[in-house]
DNA sequence: ATTTTATGCAACCAAATAGTTGCATTTAAA
DNA sequence: TTTAAATGCAACTATTTGGTTGCATAAAAT
């Protein structure tokens, strides 16, 4: 077990931590929460809630140095969303076949 | 705005709410509420309410047959959360081009 | 015609969420 | 060495969430 995948999707649920982690993507460096906290509205302590929520999902990486904490991105626990929502993407332009077919096919 | 983004990834974020859905897949026809909440532990009203935060992302299709009301699995909203992903897909494996440059491109 | 079934509505509850502020501590800069 | 910056910790709050129960109503079955 990865990282749990409840974990990641409700980290990704929150509009604020979809902007925090696409920062993050975009900057493509690590951000010292401060600088973080510098382009939203809400406190530095409502940030850290985020990042650390974002971290215990695994989506960010940090690291210390002196008195900043460091954030970067890592994309990897976005492959359990994908591979669940892809469980059902069969069906996106219409019923080839039923999941339970497809499911027993895996199991075999 | 086919159906509100953020609705779609708060009504997967409940393990129970996918549970549901994935149910109604499975099933591959259109479950009653009743018959739906025989599958949980928890009371019809909570099922009635996953049930409705389901429909209002548009993953669930209802229709009335006399005092029945059948749920129907729609996956067409799952693209949106797919199309989220992918966005940050690239970087699975490692950085292969900055992905605001990504951006820049597509806005050509 | 009576009873059972399927449902909605409303009130209620506990826990989680998203946010705040104040204060202490460590590190860097003046 | 004093001051400023970056952070964590703790307490607090309001709102949302996930769940419950009781009761009313409409439709179907007996």
């Amino acid at each position: 077990m990865p990282h749990n995948l409840n974990k990641i999707f409700k980290s990704i649920a929150d509009p604020t931590r979809r902007e925090i982690f696409h920062l993050l993507v975009l900057a493509s460096s690590a951000l010292s929460i401060t600088q973080i906290s510098q382009h939203f509205e809400i406190s530095r302590q409502g940030i850290t809630k985020h990042i650390r929520m974002l971290r215990d999902a695994g989506l960010i990486d940090m690291t210390e140095k002196g008195r900043e904490h460091f954030c970067l991105a890592n994309v990897k626990p976005l492959k359990a969303i994908q591979d669940w929502v892809q469980l059902y993407e069969r069906f996106w332009d219409n019923k080839l076949k039923s999941l339970g077919d497809h499911l027993d096919q895996k199991n075999k």
